[in-house]
DNA sequence: TTCTATAATGATAACCAATATCATTATGGA
DNA sequence: TCCATAATGATATTGGTTATCATTATAGAA
């Protein structure tokens, strides 16, 4: 999907509900979606020109996860970082550096995404949980810190 | 493994860092030893007679994990849970619930393991990093908030 | 055992990501 | 255009966590 047609379906699911996709709203999707990973609200303040208001931009991180259009991620020091759900960029897993906290997005063939499926299920039928998702955390050590 | 051999495993390895193995520190690993998945610093306060002061829990959960035999689990309201590293208590995945947050450790059959690690394995080595581990994160609504 | 250097403790203050407040501004519908 | 409501952004506050520092405990030396 490209950066329009995500954003189109992100203004319909806001519409839905009554939340207008506003030029703030826009541009926090606009640069989470051309990451590569998931972002923190002090990462976007950061790479943003010019930067929204900090208060803005929690406040527009929460209310496009409360409406489902963006995941939070809960990484080291407090740090919340968020990206475009699943249904918007397609599932996927997470590969954690564990010397410098990045993480890249990772998609796997479908055959491999089957057989973990077949293993979430299992673990979430023996603990009675109702499965709702699952994610692989590979956690390792990027080329960079090696 | 028992929580007296997990103790002197503890031990030792503080010992050969010149890190003593104290009355305080020795409660938060008997305490967590006890639960069956990671717990917060204001979980292990609640729940331990006579509960250590905040800021002694908060600094041995961190002399602890820095030594290698806690490891950190980041969650919702930047609230970090630790619980035994995985060389003490054995590899193990996460199953969360997404309303209450509660996180119950789960053991899987060697060949489900098996088939998880060659795709972390694939993982790893498709972005270029150095594995070092990995957790499957499953989640679903437990028993009580379904 | 006593002394001493160093580690650990715990009350308190500081820190910082995140959230709440609220007056102001913008927007879609009547 | 007007109005009701949503959104903004400067500011204050919250809450989990970390730092400070005087006091206490401990291991090793004498």
């Amino acid at each position: 999907m490209t950066v329009d047609q995500i954003e189109q379906m992100a203004r319909l699911r806001l519409g839905e509900r009554g939340i207008r996709y506003t030029r703030g709203r826009q541009q926090v999707m606009e640069a989470l979606i051309r990451a590569d990973g998931p972002r923190a609200a002090a990462e976007l303040h950061r790479e943003m020109r010019p930067p929204l208001p900090l208060s803005s931009l929690y406040r527009s991180l929460a209310v496009l996860a409360e409406a489902g259009i963006l995941s939070p991620h809960h990484g080291a020091q407090g740090m919340t970082r968020y990206e475009p759900a699943e249904w918007l960029i397609g599932h996927h897993h997470h590969l954690v550096c564990v010397d410098c906290g990045a993480v890249d997005d990772v998609e796997l063939s479908s055959e491999m995404e089957s057989s973990i499926e077949r293993v979430a299920a299992r673990i979430a039928g023996a603990g009675g949980y109702a499965l709702t998702g699952h994610t692989l955390e590979v956690e390792g050590r990027c080329r960079l810190c090696a």
